[in-house]
DNA sequence: TAAACGCGTTGGAGGAGGCG
DNA sequence: CGCCTCCTCCAACGCGTTTA
């Protein structure tokens, strides 16, 4: 009884439950539909002429760290409309819990189709055995294509810049809308005419954000000649950086005369201290070395 | 090492026929 | 008319192999 009611607080919406049992590979559900009618898929009349019952295993999501099977007593039902081409259909359930063709749940499809896409599919058909919900990497890889592209909204705002499918051997480009931070195009090569044919695109974008080289600016700048270009915020403190150190570099002698040069003494030194400096002892020990030879023709 | 591909297997969907 | 069995078709799946 009292694995009855923890399987029917379980089971989805629109089913009631018929039996609850363990098997050598898991823990099995039996239920039924509780609805009395079906919408025909091809004419959207509903009926109550049931044609016949059979029984489908569906996949569900792991209970007790046990992998558990869903079976489904589904029924067939005979489309009376007179024009309807389809005379005997397979009921579909309404709030989407099991899809036509399922062997899953769609709860359990959800977790495959995230598991697919965070982690790819051999880790995460790897990852999947341990959670007891075995299913191949071609499963989980075709789980994501099935869902396809989320939606592509104009962008505005982008950020543009290289990236390495191999590094040292190809280069690709890739694109993001800044203002929703998320990437939106991944193009092939890195050349200008590949960025600026697709630039060509998307007349509506007001901001170019892009790294120093010119290839990118110049694809910008023929496509959309309107368009703002800002260096984006790692150029720009890669720009800014570098300009401070050239600054220091060139100043340091005014620097130390200003702050007056001090004569470090090691044994008034910290072991933390004296560490750090014996290190730079070393390393201008070796530079003075490599200067000296290279200047003897070494 | 992971993705892609080809291919054989499994089982869900739809229809025909038959029985009570 | 309700519902069962049986059959065919094909989507979903997993495995072995190839490709990058």
């Amino acid at each position: 009884m009292s694995h009855r009611i923890c399987a029917a607080a379980l089971i989805p919406s629109g089913f009631a439950l018929e039996q609850f049992h363990r098997t050598d590979t898991g823990l099995e559900i039996v239920v039924r539909p509780t609805g009395k009618t079906s919408i025909c898929p091809e004419c959207g009349s509903s009926t109550s002429r049931v044609h016949s019952r059979y029984r489908r295993r569906l996949g569900d999501l792991p209970l007790a760290g046990r992998p558990v099977s869903v079976v489904l007593i589904a029924r067939r039902f005979r489309c009376s409309t007179i024009p309807c081409q389809r005379r005997i259909f397979t009921e579909r359930f309404e709030d989407g819990a099991v899809l036509p063709w399922a062997r899953r749940t769609a709860r359990l499809d959800l977790l495959v189709y995230h598991l697919g896409l965070a982690l790819g599919g051999r880790p995460a058909a790897r990852f999947a055995h341990r959670l007891m919900t075995p299913v191949s990497n071609d499963t989980l890889l075709r789980a994501v294509r099935r869902r396809g592209r989320p939606g592509f909204t104009p962008p505005h705002v982008i950020g543009i810049d290289d990236w390495a499918w191999r590094r040292n051997h190809r280069y690709g480009t890739i694109i993001c809308d800044l203002e929703l931070r998320q990437p939106i195009r991944l193009l092939p090569d890195r050349e200008p005419a590949t960025a600026q044919a697709w630039f060509m695109d998307q007349p509506q974008i007001a901001v170019v954000a892009r790294d120093r080289g010119g290839a990118y600016a110049l694809a910008a700048a023929r496509a959309l000649p309107d368009a703002a270009q800002v260096a984006d915020r790692w150029h720009l403190m890669e720009n800014a950086s570098r300009a401070f150190l050239e600054a220091i570099r060139g100043s340091m002698r005014p620097i130390r005369a200003a702050i007056g040069a001090t004569v470090i003494n090691p044994a008034l030194l910290s072991a933390a201290e004296r560490l750090q400096y014996e290190g730079y002892v070393r390393r201008e020990e070796t530079a003075t070395t490599i200067r000296r030879r290279r200047a003897s023709g070494a």
